[in-house]
DNA sequence: CTGAAAGCGCTTACAG
DNA sequence: CTGAAAGCGCTTACAG
């Protein structure tokens, strides 16, 4: 029909004829089958995101981010969560997912879950993925967008050391790779100073998590100053200074990683470093159509890594400040 | 085919081509087509949810339960959110998810755009949604989910009168109905106690918001104890508290409502109402199972709100201590 | 228990 | 610029 041609704003219609149409298309209330369309034209202007978690705030504003964009653009958004790292969880959620019709596919592949998934999909499936960078081997490839982490990382280190702190110790959230982006850059930038490199504690993702981690930290004099995964982890450590009677940051400076909204309202308020995951999410779906459609133009806008100095850092106690190299 | 039966899982099929299907179908890497499925069964196994805010945290865990439960039973989620309550974006919204074919429907309805976006829905589109108890209008007319946040509201500020306070203030989250449910609460727990009824200080959702609209609070030598509409105006609370020198819990008293993750590593760690959203999703889901197909049962599983008692709640400075009624 | 036929509501070339 | 025809890959009765 011409009706059809209207739906689809194609060019070669007479004002007249399309007037008419568009009457009686919302006289009678019509809408569109997407299924219907979808399967003739063979593709559906779709995303669905997989990932191991919705509630994380890095995941949940990079799928802000990715809405958005879709939205803009009139693409329609799944979500699919990964149940866990088995590979059978991984395969239920690409078949859930990659059907032939189907659209898109950005991967977050923060873990192992959805590093996963990503080699996982089947090819001929158009995707795009949020990855770690020290993800070499996705990032090669697929279409991935990151942030500079490991210079974020180092920065945060090297505002620490100059401060006059001996070292920085790290409370890390899990990686996908064998050796953690941030990990990378808060050891490159103690090294470049001389420091000395203490060992790296493992935690996860959560407050109470990093608040388990940070007691032994805590009880340890000789920490000054903790360079934390994320906010969470940080508003944990803050957590077990407290108990251990060590004021922040009069004794210990703590940083985290993201600048969630409430950073500022913390107590200290939280120096952090800010990572702009809606803009990453933005970026994602534009690398996306890309892949999708070679011809759309790809300017991407995420803002990058930024050090939020607020009231959890300070020189140490009796340390001696050196200048900021 | 035979084949639309086996993997429709059938009961009229011999088990021997039963067996050669699946062989066939792992052999050659077959995946149905979902939008032919679709289309032929005029139905898609999918549910769309519509809200106006995916990352704050009663909605962020009310989409998490709804995946899981979604996953559950094998359908397909989606996610649209609605840009304003403007009438051109609700009805967007509404264009993008409610296509004939499409699944049902779920809407978060905590606030204007969602309430709208909820009344915007076409006759004969499966909907339920996750509303305010005070909002009696559309729980009679759609399936809905909702806490008993009256009561809650209630139980806390009887807490907080038992353990001496004069009155309690209210801080309150926006309300998508004219009186919010919260509010209603509190109202009555102070009349019934005969206690005097302060004005409502009204703010947004964010610790932000909290902290801004917190500072009169803070300036009045008369309130000890605020009871906060979330755990984030609650952190903000926290926050302009320190900042006017009033120490929590020994010259003020603060509540929240959620008990996000976070809200034990606080300082002071928080007391707040409990609210199981992401059991509250799941329930929203079976209830549009239900209306999908009324013979699937319904079974609810959301654990009724609960106050945690942490350490920033405590007896006024010097109020006498009263017995809790 | 298993196959042949029609049709779901669109889009895509192809004629006029 | 606007129709008529075929077909996308399934499911749904209907026969065998």
């Amino acid at each position: 029909m011409t009706v059809s041609r209207v739906i689809n704003e194609h060019p070669a219609v007479k004002e007249a004829t399309r007037s008419r149409v568009q009457h009686a298309i919302s006289e009678l209330g019509f809408r569109p089958n997407r299924a219907a369309r979808a399967l003739a034209a063979s593709a559906d202007p779709s995303v669905t995101v997989l990932t191991s978690n919705t509630t994380l705030y890095g995941r949940a504003a990079l799928l802000q981010g990715i809405e958005e964009a879709a939205r803009a653009v009139g693409m329609t958004v799944g979500i699919a969560v990964i149940a866990s790292a088995r590979p059978a969880d991984i395969q239920a959620a690409i078949d859930r997912t990659c059907a032939p019709t189907a659209g898109g596919v950005i991967v977050i592949a923060y873990d192992l879950a959805g590093v996963r998934a990503l080699r996982a999909v089947p090819a001929g499936i158009p995707v795009a993925a949020a990855v770690e960078a020290t993800n070499t081997h996705d990032t090669r490839r697929f279409p991935t967008v990151m942030f500079d982490d490991r210079a974020a990382a180092q920065t945060a280190t090297a505002y620490l050391l100059g401060l006059g702190h001996r070292t920085v110790h790290h409370l890390a959230v899990p990686s996908s790779t064998s050796i953690g982006a941030r990990l990378r850059g808060w050891r490159a930038a103690l090294q470049a100073a001389g420091a000395v490199v203490p060992e790296v504690v493992e935690a996860g993702w959560s407050a109470e998590s990093g608040s388990r981690a940070a007691r032994a930290l805590a009880e340890d004099p000789q920490v000054t100053a903790v360079l934390c995964g994320n906010d969470d982890l940080a508003l944990g450590t803050l957590h077990a200074m407290r108990a251990a009677g060590r004021s922040v940051p009069e004794q210990v400076s703590v940083i985290g990683f993201d600048d969630v909204p409430q950073a500022a309202y913390y107590s200290p308020a939280l120096t952090t470093v800010r990572l702009d995951f809606v803009g990453l999410g933005r970026d994602c779906l534009t690398l996306l159509r890309h892949t999708l459609d070679p011809t759309t133009s790809v300017t991407l806008v995420a803002a990058p890594p930024e050090l939020i100095v607020r009231g959890s850092t300070a020189a140490p106690p009796s340390g001696t400040p050196r200048r900021r190299r």
